[in-house]
DNA sequence: TTGTAAGCGTTATCAA
DNA sequence: TTGATAACGCTTACAA
């Protein structure tokens, strides 16, 4: 393998200053700089990252700790991301906790799971000497197991920590229930079967609550009894669309696209038709809502923002000192998604 | 940041035997291992990961280079390799080429587009001295732009080579093609037309070669007019269900999931029931397929195999000086799914 | 403008 | 069983 030695003899200078010209210190003579690029270019020397950034004591690499790549909520985070940080002149470098093949669908209520494959992780990217990590979370939720005393500087996405220690950026599940119920309120319905996501879940309270406001400001009564909780899974929205039909609701709210179509699935099998004889709307706008029909209604997450903003907000961190966000924990707005499953009922005229 | 030395002098050893302690070497004492371990244990001490990879001239890392994490093949395979990765003892290490981002989708025709992306991220991967590299495509094809004089040993996922140095896992298109073409032959359909990807296409061509070998072996003349090329996109598959419809055949095959959710499309404004009054699958088994109604009988593409193939290719390699697969190019079958989207046409009794 | 030499944190070699 | 020392490839302070 080629160093910077073998660069120095072939251009007859000393390291040093091929170093120099390498990181682009103006110390250094045209003719010579000129020289020796080309013999940089010619044998495609590329300087060992090990000993530069052990040298340097700076990596210039972030490290990304995903809960799960699976999740599909992660990559367009991870993505963006990496994008920025590219960008930005940063590597990055992606552990995948793999928590779903690990314990399938119970991880995210037991943060003792998360513990075991966390803290080894987190020692890999100490070791790594990374300048700074993002830690993307497979489900919003307050986590308790993030250590007190890491020192590396650290942006959560997704999820926010017990200990307001790190910056998080978050949905806007409040927002983002109150659109939804606006959004129905404004089609006429005031009937609204919900379907839930795990109780005591802060995606699950947070948009209920907003929902709440929605119609408590248009002075529409909400009753409890029509809500019902789901595991978040389709099979639990077809499990509980009898139940949320039986209201005699004009409409059903699922709290996640997998649920609507759950609900799809039962509906279907009934005979109705959606977005006629019974309005659907989800949560999440997944790639699938394209695909199911009719195309569902539903509120997107703000994934590339997300990750966009985790990423501008480390990197500030970085480079500027002691800089942190206003407030630790930063909300981003859903954006509703229109499709032909939610009837317009209002009296015509 | 502490290192072997203050670990050394806390427990009143010499650096060197620290190390031996924390590489399992056999030299040390008993009394003193436990007690240096322990040492280690309290202060939380991580070896720096750029020296030791620096000294050891072997980082034990893999790198994977992906053509765009956005596409819905990529995922899964790259969590697969890293999950085998993990568990023989390799780090691993992600590059997105993010390809869709730069060129949209006209970046897998033409090699140029690539190339400028490539060329960078194989000099990023040559500076961190992976061990090895896994590169993992988006769309299968045969690629041009690998470089004749790349060091670091190769294995590509999805794609191949066009010189053969480099191993490689392929979909087995050829195979996928023929169990399509046995799968609506069995289910009476003689009169089928297919909605193909792009022509001079490694995944359209070798599809539609088994599919007549399959209509061969049955004594089912094949009808070249009734075959239609796309560009692999839902619009495209909406476009030509028209031309499908009239051709008077009882079964479209599309080679790809949203092709055929374009053909769902149409059929469902035209007032048809598919699986009935018309019979339609697809190709690739994405997640979509799921949601459409009815299911979508598909045939599934085995990414987790592919990228636990290629994993365990390359780990092969490293392990074993101077190993090559059989035959560089490894084909992995795939996997029909049935759903609901075909009628069974065959005369009773 | 260029060269020299020390040092980053680890590990391998060899001597004690 | 342990310690001293050199070396990995690079950067940087300082000398020339």
């Amino acid at each position: 393998m080629i160093t910077v030695k073998d660069i120095a003899r072939l251009c007859n200078v000393s390291p040093g200053t091929v170093s120099n010209i390498i990181n682009g210190r103006p110390n250094v003579g045209e003719e010579t700089r000129e020289r020796v690029l080309r013999v940089i270019q010619e044998t495609g020397y590329q300087p060992n990252y090990f000993a530069s950034s052990m040298r340097k004591q700076s990596s210039r690499t972030i490290g990304i700790i995903v809960e799960d790549l699976k999740q599909f909520t992660t990559t367009p985070i991870v993505v963006t991301i990496m994008a920025y940080c590219e960008e930005m002149g940063y590597r990055t470098i992606l552990l995948n906790l793999r928590m779903y093949d690990r314990w399938q669908d119970t991880w995210f209520q037991d943060e003792k799971m998360l513990e075991s494959a966390l803290i080894p992780a987190l020692k890999e990217i100490t070791a790594i000497r990374v300048d700074g990590l993002i830690y993307v979370a497979g489900h919003g939720r307050t986590l308790s197991c993030f250590p007190e005393d890491f020192k590396i500087p650290t942006v959560i996405a997704y999820a926010a920590s017990e200990n307001d220690r790190y910056p998080s950026i978050l949905i806007d599940d409040e927002n983002g229930g109150y659109d939804m119920g606006k959004y129905l309120l404004s089609k006429g319905h005031t009937k609204i079967s919900v379907i839930a996501g795990v109780p005591d879940n802060m995606h699950s309270d947070d948009r209920l609550a907003g929902f709440r406001r929605a119609l408590s400001e248009a002075g529409v009564v909400y009753h409890p009894e029509w809500t019902f909780h789901g595991t978040w899974l389709r099979e639990s929205g077809y499990l509980l669309a009898e139940k949320a039909l039986g209201t005699g609701a004009t409409a059903i709210w699922c709290m996640n696209d997998q649920m609507a179509a759950g609900v799809y699935d039962y509906v279907y099998e009934s005979g109705m038709v959606i977005g006629k004889d019974i309005s659907i709307a989800g949560f999440d706008n997944m790639e699938n809502a394209e695909y199911m029909y009719p195309r569902l209604t539903t509120n997107g997450l703000p994934l590339r923002r997300i990750g966009r903003r985790s990423a501008e907000t480390m990197i500030h961190m970085l480079e500027e000192e002691g800089w942190r966000p206003e407030g630790m924990r930063t909300w981003i707005r859903c954006q509703m998604t229109e499709g032909n499953s939610v009837a317009d009922i209002r009296e015509k005229g």
